[in-house]
DNA sequence: CGCCTTTGACCGGCGC
DNA sequence: GCGCCGGTCAAAGGCG
């Protein structure tokens, strides 16, 4: 009760920033005018660190929602309206608070998981060279398991493939790009050809997607994307490529590789992450797959289900993600390793990659 | 004519 | 070694 009291006699304002993307800032008590507003007074007052709110864009997430306040500050009748969806905001502020804090422990444990790996790729590295010296001319036996290497680390983070399930009649989702289809075969287990298209936006683009209905429910369009574009992209198909991209680069990333040093999908499962349900892992060979499954949503049904994605409307749900993390910029897509490192350096990834689509799903059934 | 799709052939990896 | 399978190539044909 508390809590929600302070809630609702809080404001809740937009502040200009210095990128394409605005800051929430909240404020104790009556809401002031905007023209009143000292921001730079506000971000003193902050208890966060001035550069922190400045580098991390999402300022949001860290605010106290629990500081108690006076009654005599309540808001008046004429600023009720408004004050609804103040209390909406600080609520929506206040539950990724929440998951912040779900995704902070996450990070911690993926953090000493990865430690660990790391420890046992040394050993296994140390392992290999001690019976290379002691194998005549050097010769390594076949039989012994080969430690993956910098290069085939490389080479898998290129395999990552994103795979996208839809709704949708259409014989291909539009997601802003140019594709040429190449190929076309039937898969084992699935009675719907699976096409193959390459991108024919960039003359040595290695991007690659495949397109194939889903074997259960023919109105799933299941899209799967490989590789990174090597030029620039339209806005609608610049959201797409950084949420695949960074999805697979979470992928790789090690949420899915235990100590023991193999991939557990269920690992997500069973982790604290907010809806987790949307997003699976495949650790079939050859190549892992993250799959971003749009076909479920709680404000889904079947006769609203179907979209297309990145309509007009996407681009902006899309890119709260890419916002959120603070890397909308034309050189994303010609720096993908730099993007998709600062992007799984951040915790808030998978949450406001979730939360992008979910809210476009909403506004798609709405 | 250029670009695209179609479709059978071909290739390489993998399991038996 | 063989067959299966996924993925790609490239010739042929369609379309604007």
């Amino acid at each position: 009760m508390e809590k929600e009291e302070t809630i609702r006699n809080s404001s809740v304002v937009q502040v200009p920033h210095s990128s394409s993307s605005s800051q929430v800032m909240l404020f104790k008590g009556k809401q002031p005018m905007v023209d009143e507003v000292d921001f730079f007074a506000i971000k003193n007052m902050s208890p966060f660190n001035h550069e922190q709110i400045e580098h991390h864009h999402h300022v949001d997430t860290c605010l106290d929602l629990l500081t108690k306040i006076s009654p005599s500050n309540k808001p008046d009748d004429v600023e009720s309206d408004a004050t609804i969806k103040y209390v909406a905001l600080a609520a929506e502020l206040h539950q990724m608070n929440v998951e912040n804090q779900h995704l902070t422990d996450l990070l911690d444990r993926l953090r000493i998981s990865y430690k660990e790996l790391e420890e046992r790729v040394l050993r296994l590295k140390q392992k290999q060279n001690s019976q290379a010296k002691t194998t005549v001319r050097g010769w390594i036996s076949n039989k012994v398991p080969r430690v993956v290497s910098d290069q085939a680390s490389e080479s898998m983070m290129k395999k990552a493939r994103v795979s996208v399930r839809a709704k949708s009649e259409a014989s291909m989702i539009s997601d802003g790009c140019q594709w040429r289809k190449y190929g076309q075969k039937m898969a084992k287990g699935n009675p719907h050809p699976r096409a193959y298209y390459r991108c024919t936006m960039g003359t040595t683009c290695p991007v690659r997607k495949q397109v194939q209905r889903c074997g259960n429910d023919r109105s799933v369009l299941v899209t799967t994307y490989e590789g990174q574009h090597d030029h620039p992209l339209p806005p609608a198909a610049k959201t797409m490529a950084s949420t695949t991209t960074s999805a697979a680069s979470m992928l790789l990333s090690g949420p899915m590789i235990s100590a023991d040093g193999f991939i557990h999908p269920t690992m997500l499962e069973s982790s604290s992450l907010p809806c987790s349900h949307n997003i699976t892992l495949s650790a079939s060979a050859p190549f892992p797959t993250i799959t971003l499954d749009l076909t479920q949503s709680p404000t889904n049904n079947s006769s609203q289900g179907q979209f297309s994605l990145f309509q007009p409307i996407l681009p902006q749900k899309f890119m709260s993600a890419s916002n959120i993390l603070g890397m909308e910029n034309d050189s994303f897509v010609n720096t993908p390793n730099a993007a998709t490192t600062a992007m799984t350096s951040n915790p808030e990834f998978q949450a406001a990659l979730v939360a992008a689509i979910t809210s476009f799903i909403e506004s798609s059934s709405n």
